[in-house]
DNA sequence: GTATATGCAAAGGGTTTGCACGGTT
DNA sequence: AACCGTGCAAACCCTTTGCATATAC
């Protein structure tokens, strides 16, 4: 499941073109990166691709389980890659800052949410807004914000 | 806290008007709605409000606590007033239901966070992306899904 | 050789902004 | 009367889509 991308995409079905290795590789590269994002890191090496391609190129790589998005904020979601150990997105809504934890420390949580509700909860989907421990020492609430 | 958003709105500065109250009160009345949806509701008692000023209203709502907004997919974010109980909104990825559930559940989750990383987490800003009850027991995966 | 993938450009949805008018204070 | 708030329309993201060409198989 770590390991040959090729052979993933070949199994859902996928031709392997260039642009589906490049973008992978940005978002391995990249960890939390937006799709405007991936595009620079791929243009580096790849300055004809456009940006309707990484747009596919994700919707493919998510379909065959490569990658995961999740909302940081309004804006656009982020991608990183499934051979990342799962993790939860702590986005800072002053600083904009993110950093993560492992899902593990939400295991109780999900547990409890599927024996009251009968929901299964993917946890490292969505972000969780708060503020960082700078900022919460530092500045005063109402800086710049992410959100 | 729970009481008189007209003098709460006074207090941030901003003056009294249809809009406002109208955009409040069909924040309240919706629950989880979209601006598109409030805009709706507003429009049968007032057709002539404009979805510009409800994005404007919206901002001032929140500036003074009245409202907040979480993140339910890609698309709009929802609002919801500060008056109800705050909640965790569980968002299936199936039928795109959501259901609330108490942010006292995940009250270990944020103690454990704030340890571990000084992050002190807003839990209700985001929602909790899953499969519901029906359709984990339903529903093959791959249904129509909310994102 | 054939079906898929890409680049380009245009369209589409959601949100924001400039401006003149109207309403609140 | 002064200033803030609104309606309207245009502008602005971000994302998706149609079509002809290029590429993987």
């Amino acid at each position: 499941m770590t390991e040959a991308p090729d052979a993933t995409l070949r199994a859902g079905g996928y031709r392997i073109t260039a642009q589906r290795q490049l973008v992978l590789q940005a978002v391995v590269d990249l960890r939390h990166a937006t799709p405007e994002q991936i595009l620079s890191h791929v243009h580096r090496q790849a300055p004809g691709v456009n940006l309707s391609t990484v747009y596919r190129v994700l919707t493919v790589l998510e379909d065959v389980g490569l990658v995961r998005h999740a909302h940081i904020s309004t804006g656009s979601p982020t991608y990183h890659a499934t051979e990342e150990a799962p993790h939860i997105h702590l986005v800072c809504r002053d600083c904009a800052r993110v950093q993560s934890v492992p899902t593990s420390i939400a295991a109780a949580l999900v547990t409890e949410i599927d024996e009251g509700t009968g929901f299964l909860a993917d946890i490292g989907h969505a972000a969780i807004h708060g503020r960082c421990r700078e900022c919460r020492s530092t500045t005063k609430p109402g800086a710049e914000g992410s959100d």
